[in-house]
Parts: C-alpha cells; structure tokens; sequence
DNA sequence: GGACGCTCTTGAAACCTTTCATCCCAGGAG
DNA sequence: CTCCTGGGATGAAAGGTTTCAAGAGCGTCC
C-alpha cells in the first residue's frame, strides 16, 4: 500500500517554472480571435495579406488579451534585429550626444531604433557592451573607440555584425569609418596662435592612449616644424581624461607655473578641458586672452557661451552621426557594400578667447 | 514515369531561407568538444557543475569556432534579460547625462546593463521606445516621462514590466518614483530674486506639458503669494522646448521689450534655456546681472564656467539616478517591495549672475 | 459543368538555448 | 558480491514567433 500511494503522488508535479505573469502570445490571440497562428503573424507583419474583418478581429483580440509581441522570439526566428547601437566615449560631453543625435536621425529614416551606450573610456566597459550587443545580434554596432586594436572589434565584422568607426580613421579594412582630419584640426589650432605671436605653447589633453588625442598633438606639432620651431615650444599637460574637471585641473598646474616659464597660450584637446581650465585660470587671476589665450576643439554650444567665448576647431558632429549610419544600413542591406573611409575637414572659429592676444 | 520522377525531385531541396553567415551554435561547439548540448550550457551557465577536463574541452571548442551565445534565444528560453533602459528627455542636456551615469553605476554593481534611449521631448518616440522596450522585455524601465498620463506608460507594470519614473513624482501608485521638489525649487529661485528687490520678473520655460515646467512655474507664483505680489509681476516667456537654441529666441524677444515693462530678473526652467538666454541679451547689449538678473535650474557643469557664473537651483543628479535604478532592482528582486516615492530637496546656488543687483 | 485562378487561411517545422528528470559509473559500505 | 551514493553527463522538451507549402472557398471562363 505505502508503494501504492508513492506511484500516485507525481500526478501534475511537472511544472517547469514559474512564467512571468500571464504573457498571452500569437497562440492566444490566435484561440480569442478563432483564427490560426499563422493569421495572426501575418496581422502583425503582412497586414495587407489578410482580409479586413480577420484583421479587425484579431486586432481586437490583441487589444483585449493585453497581447505583446515577444521580440527575442520573433529575432530568434525572424533571424535580424531591428536595432543599431552607438558606443560613445563619454555621454556627458555635449559633442557625443551631438553625433548621437546624428544617428538617431538616420536610423529612423530607415525605421530603425538606437540604443546608446557609453563606455566612460574604460576598456572593460567596452568590451562588455560590444559581447553584449553582439549577442543581441544588434544590427550593427556604431563605435567610437577607446581601444582601436581591440581584437574584440576586429573580429565583429566577419561574424556578421557589420561596424563603423566613428570620429577614428581605422587603416583596418573590415569595416567603413567616419572622420574628421584631427591632424589638420591640431595644424590649424596651433598656426592660429603662432600667427598670434605666441611662443610657449601648451597642448592639454590626455590620455594617450585615446587617437584624438594623439593625432591633434601631432597636428600641433606638425604645425611647429612647417613653421620652423623647435619642438620644445610645445610644452605638454597630460590629462588623465578628456573632462571639465581635468581640464581644471591642467589649470591648477599650468597657473602655478611661474610667469616667465608659463606657457602664453593653451590648445586642448577638447572643450571640455577648454571650459574647465579657462574656469580655474580666471579663478586663480589669470586673465583670458591676455595673459593666456585658449584654443579648444569641437566647437560644442557651450564653448561659445563661455566666461570667455572659445575659439575652437568645429566638427560637423551630426553629419558625422548620419553619415556613420548610413553607411552601416548600407552594408546591412546592399550586397555589394564596399567599406568606406570618409574624412571631413575640420574649421577654425575664432572668438574672444584667443583675440587680440599680445 | 514522368510521376516517378517527379517524386523524386524534392530531394533536398527544403532550404527555408539563407541564414546568418556561419553561426556557430551550442550545437556545433558540443559536437566539435564531443560532448552534450545540456554539458555546453552548463559550461555557460553552471561552470562549477562540470569537471575541469570537460570545461576546458569545451571552452577551446568555443573558442576555435567563435561561438557568440544568441542572447534572443536564451531569453526566450531562461525568460529573463539583463538590460535594463533608461528613456531620457534630451541626451544633449548634462542634467540628463549625469543621471544617467547614476543609473549606470546602480546597474553596473547589479551586474546589469544600461540602454539609453532618448525621446527629444517627442511623444511618439517615447511610445516607440516603450513599446520597444517591453517587447524586448527589458529588466525594467527608467523614464523621465513626456506624457505622464500615457496609459502606455502605466500599463507596463502590471504587464510585468517594472517602471520607475525619474525626476517626476506622480500620484500613480503603479511605480516608484524619484524626483526633486520642484515647486520648491521654483520658490527658492523666485524668493532668492525677491529678496534682492526684483519687481518684474520673467519665467522663461516650455513646453507647457512638461512637468518639470509646470511645477517650477508655481513654485515661482507660490513665491509671490507668499510675499503678497500680484500674479502680473511674473511674466511667463514660453519655449518650444528647453534648450539653448529656445533660450536665445526667449532673449531676443526679452531684450526687444521696452525698458520700462522689461522685466529686470528672469528665472528659467533649465540652465540650457538660462544659457541661451544669457548669451543672447549680453550679445544684444544687456547687462547682467546689472540689467537683467539670471536664475537657472539644474546647476549643470557649464552653469558655473558661463560667461557671468550662473545662480542655479541645484539637483543631486547622480544620486537621483542612483536611487531609481537601486528601487528599480529591488522591485524585480525583491516579492515583497513597496512602491516608494522619493522625493530629495533641491538648493540654491547663488553666483555672479543676480550678485549685487539693484 | 469542369477547370482554373484568385484570395485568404492553415499548421507543422524551425530558430537556439536552457532545464530537469534520468542515466552512467566509480568507489565505498555492508 | 550487491547495494548505495553522488558527481557528472545526457538529451528530449519547452519557450513564442515566423515561414512556407499546401489547402479551402469561391467566382469566372470556355
């Protein structure tokens, strides 16, 4: 008996798990509606194949069972994500969110959603959202990057998620990328003040390890050789990233220099810093442009609204955002993609921050 | 014969549809290491459940066919996601992006990850944002809302989609809530200008559907009542939305004013249209604060390096975005959680922009 | 009146992973 | 020598959608 009654216990035992609170998929639409699964998916994405009252019907029933449509299932099946992605270095500086705003334009043009994401410039966080959004199987990811040898993103292209690289020129030849010319960028910041009369020269921006960085410091110093300076005019302020509050910071250090070594003018290597050393320098006595003209670069609204209106090197940030994502809905969708390089030139605007200065 | 052959012709002709190039799937790699497709995904999920030996078998197995887990298929399976989605106003306005690297932070020690979604104060795309999101079934979602009455909006939660409304505080009892005292911060900025003897004074804010617009408008006439003002000293200048481009609109229009029924104090419902706002009289030949006093709101980075320091009424953006992704984890993690409604004091930051007016 | 064409609908298969009840096997206890 | 135990590995089932070959219903044409 004791036997018995231990075969009759695993009567309805075999629940699995418990399900998020009552989802009603195709299946019980398809029951509501009395119509087939297969009428219901063709509501949801041939609408146009099945006949008006069926579709009502089944709209109805949709509407009444709270119906939504399980997007994992429909890419596991369906096979293609309707997202792309954009990686930004740094969401708090106005010049990402300007691109962003660039791609976000594109991509709904083409119907398609963005999800951003910011990497802080820390190449873990990095890394982790390109994993992530490979295994998304996102559309295609948008990248501006941190590490551009990165294996990771190398790799991503040939197993099928197409990339572009943003506001970086890559030599790598599996994915199309969008830039501006950050050499000719840094050329024209420094010709600016050495037309101007300055002599001491300091570059502002870090970390090195960042290509903008590099690439405006070796158009400064490009500029320096054209004109016949040593290299020792340029005196260099390394940042530990590309933010307000290092770019105070590089104000602290550079005003505490005494006068007749301090450097007469200051390019940055981006506005950010610009804003952030132009606020500790007047705070600490120095005046702007008299006792230290400054150059920042991308011209973001705020440089104008600056204590001191910035002279920067403009970007055309959402053509860079736009063009990026059309080049990426070109490879998903044409064939016979061929990668790009695109470059775009930077422009020098000049105000009050570096005029009239010596 | 004819029949025959016929019969014989649909050999292997059953291909559905191209899939994606060379997707190496669970299958292939417990095939290629010689074991289960259960002992792959205990390698994946459970690693301290297999030996070492087979562990390490797989793993080179994944590795040499670059295996990418298909996220939509573990999803649909294991019914969870670990992205959870932040749904911003406007990714160009610092207020936005500082909450939002709160939010990353919270999420980032949960092991979750963050999508930013941005609805430019556009209705429709805050609903196709929502919609997306749910679909995807994201962990839950963080908005600061357009349309706080979206029945979109407040069916998520009891459709299984956890909601935390950031920076609003709404009587709906569906969610949890963190915002700032806005009406609050409006009678601060309004007293504060008071206080320093202003008698016309201009609220520069809009669209009038935005919460925050709204409740910092009657902090602003509360302030006056309080003080036994007549409602027409506040002249309302309304924007189209609130940045800087619709601050400098709102000074032009201000400084076209008379001098007699020009107002001699603006407060504005961000520090982006105060921004604009400041720009645009200061180019127009106004003094500030001598002519026209300036408050902001948000204390955003750029308010202190403007061209006059901005009085500002300050938010703890971080910890606000902070505090609504940590009630957001509890509300998925935690069966007995109580929607709670935070609400945090904001605080006025008095700078050069009203010092010593009148 | 039979064949054909057309529009709409149907339902089984496939997508890739995770889960869990079983099974296997070696070693220890009786 | 058998029985048990427990660590590991197994593989069928399930999860919700899309797809597509095939079927149903109905009007038209010769």
């Amino acid at each position: 008996m004791s036997v018995d009654d231990a075969e009759a216990v695993p009567e309805r035992t075999r629940r699995r798990r418990a399900p998020k609170p009552h989802a009603a998929g195709v299946k019980a639409v398809a029951a509501a509606a009395g119509v087939s699964l297969g009428t219901v998916s063709n509501v949801l994405n041939r609408p146009e194949v099945v006949s008006p009252l069926t579709r009502a019907k089944v709209e109805a029933a949709m509407a009444s069972l709270g119906f939504v449509r399980n997007e994992s299932a429909r890419q596991l099946r369906a096979g293609s994500s309707r997202i792309l992605a954009y990686v930004m270095l740094d969401a708090g500086n106005p010049f990402f969110t300007d691109v962003a705003k660039g791609v976000e334009e594109a991509a709904q043009a083409a119907g398609l959603s963005v999800f951003l994401c910011t990497s802080s410039e820390d190449v873990d966080r990095e890394a982790a959202y390109l994993d992530l959004l490979e295994q998304q199987r996102v559309q295609g990811i948008l990248i501006t990057p941190i590490d551009q040898n990165s294996s990771r993103l190398r790799k991503l292209p040939s197993r099928g998620t197409p990339v572009v690289v943003v506001d970086r020129a890559l030599d790598d030849a599996s994915h199309c990328s969008v830039a501006v010319n950050d050499v000719l960028g840094g050329e024209l910041a420094i010709s600016h003040l050495l037309e101007l009369g300055h002599e001491r020269i300091a570059y502002v921006g870090g970390p090195n390890t960042i290509g903008q960085v590099i690439d405006r410091r070796d158009g400064a110093r490009r500029a320096l050789r054209t004109a016949g300076r040593p290299m020792a005019d340029l005196i260099e302020l390394t940042t530990g990233a590309l933010t307000v509050a290092e770019g105070r910071g590089a104000g602290q250090r550079l005003a505490g220099l005494p006068a007749d070594r301090r450097p007469t003018a200051a390019f940055c290597a981006n506005d950010l810093l610009a804003l952030g050393l132009l606020q500790q320098c007047v705070s600490l006595g120095l005046r702007v442009p008299e006792d230290l003209a400054i150059v920042g670069y991308d011209d973001i609204e705020f440089a104008e609204a600056a204590a001191v209106p910035l002279t920067s090197v403009r970007q055309p940030r959402q053509l860079l955002g736009r063009t990026a994502a059309e080049l990426l809905l070109d490879e998903s969708s044409n064939p016979d993609h061929e990668h790009q390089r695109v470059t775009f030139t930077p422009e020098l605007v000049v105000r009050t921050s570096t005029r009239g200065t010596l």
